[in-house]
This record gives C-alpha cells, structure tokens and sequence, in this order.
DNA sequence: TGTTGCGGGAAGT
DNA sequence: ACTTCCCGCAACA
C-alpha cells in the first residue's frame, strides 16, 4: 500500500483505509489522509517545518527548521531540557535567537536539522482527490520541539507577564 | 506579531 | 534542466 512515490505522476486511486493524523512523523514514512483531516488540510506537523519553495504547486515542500536549545544545558525544575520550538518566519527567527533561555536565562542556540544527507528533513504534500498523500525523507537528529501549541501558550503568558511589569 | 502558502529570482550542479 | 536557498508579498490569526 505504501509502493508509491509523492513525485509519481498517478498516485494510487483506491486506498482501502487512510491514516490517523501523525503528529510526529519521522524516517522515511508515507501516510495518506483523508482530504477531510483538518490537520492534514492545514500541513500541520509537531516539527517546526517551514515551506520551501520547490516550483511546483502540486506539492507542497517543507523543510525542518531544528529545535532551539539553552546553550548552557539547563534543567528545568522537573530536570527536564529546554526545547523551544523555532520561530517560523526568517526574522522572527533571529529575533528569538537573540533572547534568553526562559529557564535560566542563558543564551539560546539553534540546532539545525541535518536528518536528510546532513540537510534538514523534508515534508512533502500532495492533495489528490479524496486524499492528501504525505511523504517525509530523513530522519529527525534533534530532540523534539515544543508543538505549535504549547509555543503558542508560552508565548501568551510571557506576553501577560510583560503587560503586569 | 507570527504563521502559512505563493512565486520570482539567483546560484550550484 | 533541476534543486535549493533567499526574499518579499498577501491572507489570516
């Protein structure tokens, strides 16, 4: 079920059974969604994937942008690491990178992705039909980072801290 | 302020 | 010709 390619000019027409969304999708795996799948529809991934532009509006490319770490490997209270999920856009990107590691404070670094031929992974998207087929190529080398959610809920709390002070 | 998709353009192969 | 990266734009939240 899995014999087809993302690049392949006829994908497969009859899917017996499509997949539950992943969340976290790493290696080298395919799925194919229901065209329904809101998460599907939207290109959604728990990696901070960005578009790259690949000249072709059949398929949708994104790239993994890594995860931002504390470059003096801290703990949090919990003894957990700080994984903060890269900002998206370019500039927003090199603005976050200037700021402090929320947990003590210490300068913030960002580990690439470098899981596809030591270039980041790639995500690929392709709507047909009733379906969205997805490919990925590469295998994630960085810890997981923060999903879009919890970034978003950090970001609205640090946001009323600085409105109090 | 940040995310997402689009597309032009440049550069390397 | 094909891929990859960089940039700005526009819609949206």
């Amino acid at each position: 079920m899995t014999n087809w390619d993302i690049n392949d000019i006829k994908l497969p027409q009859e899917v017996k059974q499509t997949d539950w969304f992943q969340e976290w999708p790493d290696s080298y795996v395919k799925h194919i969604y229901s065209s329904d799948d809101k998460n599907a529809q939207r290109h959604l991934s728990s990696w901070a994937m960005r578009n790259t532009n690949n000249h072709n509006s059949r398929i949708l490319k994104k790239s993994c942008l890594g995860v931002v770490v504390c470059s003096n490997d801290c703990s949090a209270t919990d003894g957990r690491k700080i994984y903060l999920r890269p900002a998206i856009c370019d500039k927003a990107r090199q603005k976050q990178q200037r700021k402090c590691c929320p947990n003590c404070s210490g300068p913030l670094k960002l580990i690439s992705c470098r899981g596809h031929g030591g270039y980041p992974v790639t995500n690929f998207w392709r709507h047909e039909g009733p379906f969205i087929f997805f490919q990925s190529k590469g295998a994630h080398d960085h810890p997981r980072p923060e999903t879009k959610l919890e970034a978003e809920a950090r970001r609205s709390i640090q946001k009323a801290h600085t409105a109090v002070a």
